[in-house]
DNA sequence: CGCGCGCCTTGACTTTGATCAAACCGCGCT
DNA sequence: AGCGCGGTTTGATCAAAGTCAAGGCGCGCG
């Protein structure tokens, strides 16, 4: 019994929801307040470290998740370790795949990761009585199937000069990156190492080095610490991606 | 007012429907027989022939099909001409976008393909109050993006000569070949062109046609009119492939 | 401080697949 | 039959990206 005076609109809703974009943009945009109480019973808030499992082999997908923040990647790999990257995700991205068994993929945090994870079980008795949540999860998937072929277009057909320069404007566009003075100057800290990036390109890391610093000297882009990232000039880059 | 004596199974279900495909694995199963009348009223069935553009730029998809049978191309297309397949599709897949617009993506008939197409809008009102629809919507937009990353694997990953095995066993697998005698032998015919291939695998013509002759002469496959093929061991093709 | 370690860059060389070019094959047409 | 044509194969050469190897840079730690 809180002696809080009640709002008309938040007062039903949890704190921790209140601020959080999945509320707006994600899943979760989908509930009832009471729905989301509910939810919010069951789920808890996880720091994870770049590195770290989130979801795959082991720990065998007992609970969804929507991210808060960082940056996920999805892996497969092969029986003699090549690995592709399939897919990045970033907030509020849902982590987790409703009805069908997961396809070999691994779900690791390529930065540190903040998630809100709740039980699997929880998730699916709602859908079954809030179509509009099964709606949503379609709109992401098919979000994610358009970034999927059009990464295919890239893995297939680019060159390693034009790859490496796709990657860094999906970085750019994606990461909410602090923008420069007067539109036109971007930066951001990139979230995979030059090793992720070779894998989610198709590429060696002696490539994508070399591609970077070709970038550099072109003048697309300005690198500080190996990770800081500063484009002064999209419009440049997007053209070097042949987009 | 029919004189025909009712059946209490099939008499409500269109004929047409009766013996198709889409009604059990596709998305028409998940219609009730008043709505599924509905539909077939509104619907058409169309032979087309290879080459023809499905949906994409000029016929922006104010219709929703099924493909009754043959095999359907989805391709990316760069400004410049290179051109990448991202996606072949089977009976009795829906072919089709709900609610986001088309991502650049034209479908196209790889071989003679038979549909049975009604109007988006029609599909679109029956999706408000049937949600088994666009949960089977969801099942098949989840499949789709399990095959998009498993492609982007091969793609990034592999050599030519395994792309190539992969291909193989992907239409091996999924073109519902003639079964030779006792399990091991397969045979079916390639629904691509080389060229087709070529752009499914981010490859040229050339060296999909030179990894075709070192299976032929590795007998992992036998060709005989440059589309029929067979395969004597479904598993040392999957070996091939590394998968 | 200096050592070792992880990550990244750079260089020399090799390999894979692309490019260019020619020829082949089946087929429909006159 | 002879011709032309689209699709395919094959060969010779070339270039892009991979491999192997060395060294640099930043950083935490003994």
């Amino acid at each position: 019994m809180s002696v809080e005076r009640k709002d008309i609109h938040n007062s039903d809703i949890p704190v921790l929801c209140q601020a959080c974009e999945a509320r707006h943009k994600g899943v979760c945009g989908a509930l009832s307040p009471e729905q989301l109480i509910d939810l919010n019973k069951q789920s808890v808030r996880k720091r994870v470290e770049p590195g770290v499992e989130l979801l795959g082999e082991t720990r065998q997908a007992e609970s969804y998740a929507n991210i808060i923040s960082g940056v996920v990647k999805l892996t497969k790999m092969m029986a003699d370790g090549r690995q592709q990257i399939v897919g990045l995700q970033f907030a509020p991205d849902f982590l987790g795949r409703p009805f069908r068994p997961d396809s070999g993929i691994t779900a690791d945090a390529a930065t540190e990761v903040n998630v809100c994870s709740f039980p699997k079980k929880m998730l699916d008795r709602m859908i079954k009585d809030t179509p509009e949540l099964e709606h949503k999860l379609l709109e992401q998937t098919l979000k994610e199937l358009d970034e999927a072929r059009d990464w295919m277009l890239t893995l297939g057909r680019k060159t390693a000069s034009e790859k490496v320069a796709s990657f860094l404007y999906l970085i750019a566009t994606h990461i909410n990156p602090e923008r420069g003075e007067a539109g036109g100057s971007i930066h951001f800290d990139l979230p995979l190492t030059r090793s992720d990036i070779a894998d989610f390109l198709g590429l060696t890391i002696e490539t994508v080095s070399r591609q970077m610093t070709k970038l550099r000297k072109d003048e697309i882009i300005l690198i500080s610490n190996n990770r800081h990232v500063e484009v002064p000039n999209l419009t440049r880059l997007a053209e070097r991606a042949s987009q």
